[in-house]
Formats: C-alpha cells, sequence, structure tokens
DNA sequence: TAAATGTTTCAAAATATTTTGAAAGTTCAA
DNA sequence: TTGAACTTTCAAAATATTTTGAAACATTTA
C-alpha cells in the first residue's frame, strides 16, 4: 500500500471507530489526522486535507481542545494558530476515559441514585424497579470506580493492569 | 419521587447514554423498559409504554436479541411474543464488552495492520504514519485483550478486577 | 382452506445531526 | 485608528439517521 493511500484509509477507519462511540465523524478525522502529522498544522492544512469548511474546522478543533486530547500552538514569526494532537497514547486513552466518565457515567449516576429512592408504593412492580435500578448503581460505580484506578496509573496503564490481572 | 415519574427518567437516562455511546435511542429505552419489568412484555405493551410505532418495535427488539441481550419467551397458551432482558447485570456488561470488540475493535486492528505495512517510502511523513499506526496498534491491541482478561472472570468480574488492582 | 392473529420489511416521512459559508469578531502591525 | 490576517459564530442547507405505517409474510386455529 501506499502513503497516501494508507493515511486515507487510517482518517476513514478513524472516522468510523468516533461514530459509532458517539465522537462526531470529522472530529474523529481531523484527531487523526494531526495524529500523523510530524508537525503542527493549520487551519488552512486540515480544511485542505478533508475537504471541510472553516467553520466544520473551527468548531471541531475547539471541541478537540475541550476534550484536553489537541492543542493550539504558535509559531514564532506566524500569525496562525496551529494544532498537534496529544502524542502519548497512554495519555490520550486516559484523558477521554476520564473525560467520558465526568461527562456521562457521574451524571448517570446521580439519576440512579435519584430514581431508586421512590416513595410510598409496595407494588411488585415497584420493588423490582427498586432493586434494579440499586444493582445497577452499584455496578456502574463499581466499574467507573475501576477505570480510575485503572487509569491512575502513571505510565504504561495497559500493561500494568494486565500483569497485575494475570497474577 | 413516585414510581411512575422514576419510571420514565430511568427510560430516558438510559436511551442519553445509549445515544452518547454509539447506540440508537430507542434500543436503549426498549432494554431499559424491559429490565426493570418484573415479567416479559410483548411486543404492544412496549408500543404502547414507549409510544412508538410497531415496526420499531420489532426492528430494535431483533437488534437487542442480535446483541444477545433480549430474549423471546413464549407463555404456554399465549400466541403473543414476549420479550425479556438479560437479568444478570455482569452478563449483560460482559455481553456489551465482547459484542463492540468483535464489530468494532477488532475490524479496526486489522485495519491498522494492514496500513501500517506501507512500502517503499522514506520521507520522515511516511516513517513518523508508520510509527503511529504501530503503536496505536499495539495499544488497541493491548486494551483490547485487557478487556478480554478481564470479562472472562466468571462472576462479579468488576469486584474481582478491583480487587486484584489493589493487591 | 380461509380467517384470525401476530411479526417483519422497507419506502417514504419525520427528525436529528452535521456542515457550510458569509458576516461578525479579534488581534496585531503600521 | 485603519486595515490586513485570521478565527469564531450561527442561521440555513445538506446529509444522515430514525421512525412510521401499511403491505407482505408467517403461523395457528376453526
Amino acid at each position: 500500500m501506499k502513503f497516501e493511500e494508507a493515511k486515507s484509509k487510517f482518517i476513514q477507519t478513524w472516522g468510523a471507530l468516533g461514530s459509532q462511540w458517539g465522537i462526531n465523524k470529522t472530529m474523529a478525522q481531523i484527531h487523526a489526522l494531526l495524529m500523523i502529522s510530524p508537525d503542527p498544522l493549520s487551519m488552512e492544512d486540515i480544511m485542505e486535507e478533508l475537504h471541510i469548511s472553516r467553520g466544520n474546522t473551527s468548531m471541531n478543533l475547539r471541541s478537540l481542545m475541550d476534550w484536553g486530547i489537541v492543542f493550539k500552538e504558535y509559531k514564532p514569526g506566524e500569525r496562525k494558530e496551529f494544532f498537534s494532537a496529544e502524542g502519548n497514547i497512554d495519555e490520550l486513552a486516559r484523558k477521554i476515559a476520564r473525560e467520558r466518565s465526568r461527562r456521562e457515567i457521574k451524571p448517570t449516576l446521580r439519576v440512579l441514585q435519584d430514581i431508586s429512592t421512590i416513595d410510598g408504593e409496595e407494588s411488585t412492580k415497584a420493588a423490582h424497579f427498586k432493586a434494579k435500578t440499586e444493582e445497577l448503581y452499584d455496578f456502574v460505580s463499581r466499574a467507573d470506580n475501576m477505570l480510575e484506578k485503572i487509569t491512575e496509573q502513571k505510565e504504561n496503564w495497559i500493561t500494568k493492569t494486565i500483569l497485575k490481572l494475570m497474577r
């Protein structure tokens, strides 16, 4: 396979993976492009490579920066802004995991806790509901905890975790 | 909070969580409904509870069954089909993890492997690309492996994993 | 075999999400 | 200040996804 073909394939694949995990395709593609670029890219560069509009590029770059996985850089003498992706994959995954926990898991836990405190009612349905939501709360909070434990290991957390699991 | 209110809140929340993780909202809602129902429900029941069409219900039930987390049941004497959700949450999470690995991670790994074997090219860009995609392949396959290790533990895999991590 | 009961399919409609592009905003050098 | 270079915003347009509903299909009963 030639470089250009491989590059395009990578960007497409990363974009598709993003969609499947609830991340805007273009956002994932920009991230892919920045990941494989040895140097920071300008907005123009990104627009041109991916054939997307200025507005689209701007908005998705902002999102990526909100996630903490893309950074703005300034080149001396250049007026333009340049962008680069988090280079350390361990750190990338850690940030994504933490961000998703903060944005999605934690709020869900709050709701689960809230609704399992239904009052009055003592029907079978209500009892079953209470049991299930409590069980779910318990599971999700344990899972969230586990992820926290795993990602708080400094370097090579995947390898370290596998080792601990094998013992 | 009253039962009906809590129930509706749960279904909405589960649906929203689903969307954020790339799962059709209605599919997640049907699953939520079945989870908290002490008894299997018919298509009619589901349509009525969620105010959705027959076709929608049918398609999403099929998807849920494809994921292996909802089952068809027959009640003696009844012509209708009934549906119930996987009751064990550990098992539910295990199935989701495995299915996502099979459908999304594995194919991505294949592409990553494929594209990191670019030929000819010895530019800096190509070298960086090769290094990055190899690193990514390595990371993703380790993560996939870790998940496999974690979920293959029979019961209480979350708890067991946390214990191992704390040692 | 026909009718009744129930499920699936899928094209069209509805809805939701993403993308565009031009105007407004910002920054900076002269 | 002014204006050139660049970025952001956001309403409207394009696109993608989901949902509907009725016809086709399947299965059981009379």
